[in-house]
DNA sequence: TAATTTTCGGATAAAATAGTCTTAATCAGG
DNA sequence: CCTGATTAAGACTATTTTATCCGAAAATTA
């Protein structure tokens, strides 16, 4: 089991190519992210819809249509659109899946994971897009998979 | 999305039990795990297979039979269980599902998400079957659902 | 040996997630 | 005001996860 859904890895990644091509001021097509980040342009265009009911992205149709931001980059936090996609349930539920769980009848997990859960929630609300797609564009941080068939030592750049 | 699948924190609750009932010395019967947890006893069954086969418990067939602990509660992290039953992506991999992510190629979230997923990990190490079952009998912690029809509050008792 | 209790494991069903495809609406440019 | 390009929306399929059911096998008790 992952973290994140892959619809919301795929949400995300896209979020984070539009904010790079300026998506903030004018409109991006889906399937060019879509063939930029070697993902289905069918399968984003819905992923992306629902950011667009939530008003995290704008649409356009037609020629030069496609999505843009909403807001400035910095304004839009990875945590918008991952309770968009996935809902919230990582950052406010049990981990042991118990209904009410909480101070008054906490699981024996409670108070650890409380912790971990706060610890998570600001990461997310820290990451913005504007942060990450500056560590793209100045760092050469990778937003796409790697053709694993050129590399000669699969352990080696697996490496935290 | 959760941070766990139901039959990993399924299989979690059941080990809990199991080391409360003093598993670790007489087999406890599935069905009454199930019953006292308000679990499906055939999907617990098939969960609880699965430790069986990893070697983390031992079942006996028969009246007097059940499931029991294969070493001494403590020595049972809770890493192990998760491990078995949902695997180590949690644990290993890339926040945005990019394979080969790590130093050399990282992702935007590389550096955050490594930190946080080490003391996510430190967590599931430290946690094992006896400090969480302690709590439960000695401190009264909750190993399943709360009727929520008789909590008046429910707001309340959900807080931290 | 027969009845009972219990796990084992395969078959199936239901629900959630992932992914594909088609159609309709809309727009830009000629 | 056509025509081609582009996106939105939603129907459709596939896969995975979750859950149930049932018969078989094993062990115990009487």
């Amino acid at each position: 089991m992952a973290l994140l859904s892959k619809a919301c890895i795929y949400g995300i990644r896209a979020s984070i190519y539009i904010a790079i091509e300026d998506g903030d001021s004018k409109f991006v097509p889906i399937s060019k992210i879509a063939k930029e980040l070697y993902l289905s342009s069918h399968f984003l265009t819905k992923i992306l819809q629902e950011l667009t009911k939530v008003n995290i992205l704008e649409s356009y149709k037609g020629p030069n249509g496609g999505v843009k931001l909403t807001k400035p980059a910095k304004d839009i936090s990875l945590m918008e659109i991952v309770e968009s996609i996935d809902g919230t349930a990582l950052f406010e539920e049990c981990a042991l899946g118990l209904e009410g769980c909480g101070h008054y009848y906490p699981c024996p997990l409670h108070y650890s994971w409380v912790e971990q859960r706060e610890s998570l929630k600001n990461l997310f609300y820290t990451e913005n897009l504007e942060t990450l797609s500056e560590s793209v564009k100045t760092a050469g941080f990778r937003l796409r998979a790697v053709d694993l068939n050129f590399i000669k030592n699969k352990e080696e750049i697996s490496k935290n």
